[in-house]
DNA sequence: TAGATTGTTAATCGATTAACAATC
DNA sequence: TAGATTGTTAATCGATTAACAATC
């Protein structure tokens, strides 16, 4: 009864999908580099880590990309993933926190070959401005709007300490940006239409702790202590 | 028929459950700092952001810590999703990856303040052995069994470049690790029982940039370019 | 044609949320 | 008691996965 039809290809993709293609794109970059032409979705699955039906599943989002009987031709399928999350073209990202985070997010090689330059590095901190970091100078957080403007950023990088992160993220608000990377430890208020992730170290931490926690004790159904001696 | 119990309670958490509980743990310790000592779910589920009915549900697989009519004491909630979480002990963490990402995790006071320990740092650079980062010296990668075993780490994390990840994974594994922490891009082999988290910079801006490319174009159902002019 | 593998269906599973009885 | 808020139910929604017809 849904008409789907292939103009709606690149439309309605389920986020659980969206965020597996950037996986899905650096597997296939591999197998390209080592020279594989084709692959099948077993064989990318495995690779991955993930159920070859989900794979399927998530390719059918974007459209018929494979041979059946065959499988999926390496570099076809890389580029139309690379395609469908809009990395065909070039993101002006800044970066607003120079500290020790930030400094390693302005070094880092991989933002740059998946199609995103970072085109500032900001810091409220007078001392620093001038300062060079990874071939960028450090700028006044003041200017964010100009800057944003000029190189018309669409994407920011929050990399300050958690009291400073909403005052950041307003200030990116205002000028135009509606993708925000969170590092700070604190959930941001941002209108609607404004996207925030957030990557959060030691609530990664927290997580594994608490299955790490469920491993150690005896696992007899009593309300023991469970603490091992040190 | 589901024969729950109080003694029940701490098993079988929901993972998505799971993952929010440190947001929640945050949140208490804010409002335990600005000195409040009671809190509705509506008011503690609008400062994390989430849905007050989901809160209440979250918090529902601990026990019931809430008073009907009331809410929830701020100290007291804090201290059962801490207990629950498994931060009420001290976990050791040791980093393998000394770059400018293993830096600025070994400096984050973050981890810390929540339980997590860094006891050793390790690379297998010869040339930075020695070198103090942080109050702790960087030591040979060799000696990870030795250091793991000796300081009773659980938790390893990997901030090393991808090419090495899987092998630091594996020592890690021999070492009796079981719970990663992976900040290469790179997935993870690794047995049944060792739990991999894994934080990806590149993917967030990846999934930043799918939405970010659907805000542009015009709204118009049109098979266009949907580029806009540099 | 026979074998292989995709793309899709439908069943299942897990997460979210509105609503409200319980109860402070 | 009246008002407030929890803890839980049940409906809904979205994600996963086994199975298989389509088809190369």
């Amino acid at each position: 009864m849904s008409a789907r039809n292939s103009a709606d290809h690149g439309r309605d993709i389920p986020e659980a999908t969206v965020a597996r293609l950037p996986v899905y794109l650096r597997a296939l970059t591999t197998l390209a580099d080592q020279g594989t032409s084709t692959c099948s979705s077993e064989h990318l699955a495995a690779a991955v880590g993930v159920n070859s039906a989900k794979l399927r599943k998530d390719l059918s989002y974007l459209g018929s990309y494979g041979t059946r009987g065959v499988g999926y031709d390496v570099a076809y399928l890389r580029y139309q993933i690379a395609r469908e999350i809009g990395l065909t073209q070039d993101w002006p990202v800044i970066v607003v926190g120079i500290g020790n985070l930030g400094q390693a997010l302005a070094s880092f090689s991989g933002f740059r070959s998946r199609g995103f330059r970072i085109v500032a590095l900001l810091d409220a901190d007078e001392s620093r401005h001038g300062e060079v970091v990874s071939g960028l100078p450090v700028e006044p957080f003041d200017d964010l709007a100009r800057i944003a403007r000029e190189h018309g950023v669409a994407i920011g990088v929050i990399a300050t300490p958690a009291h400073a992160a909403q005052d950041v993220a307003d200030a990116m608000v205002d000028a135009g940006i509606t993708s925000i990377l969170n590092f700070a430890p604190s959930v941001l208020q941002v209108p609607e239409g404004v996207d925030v992730r957030k990557v959060d170290l030691s609530i990664e931490l927290q997580i594994l702790a608490y299955h790490e926690q469920r491993k150690l004790p005896v696992a007899a159904d009593v309300d023991g202590v469970g603490e091992v001696s040190a």
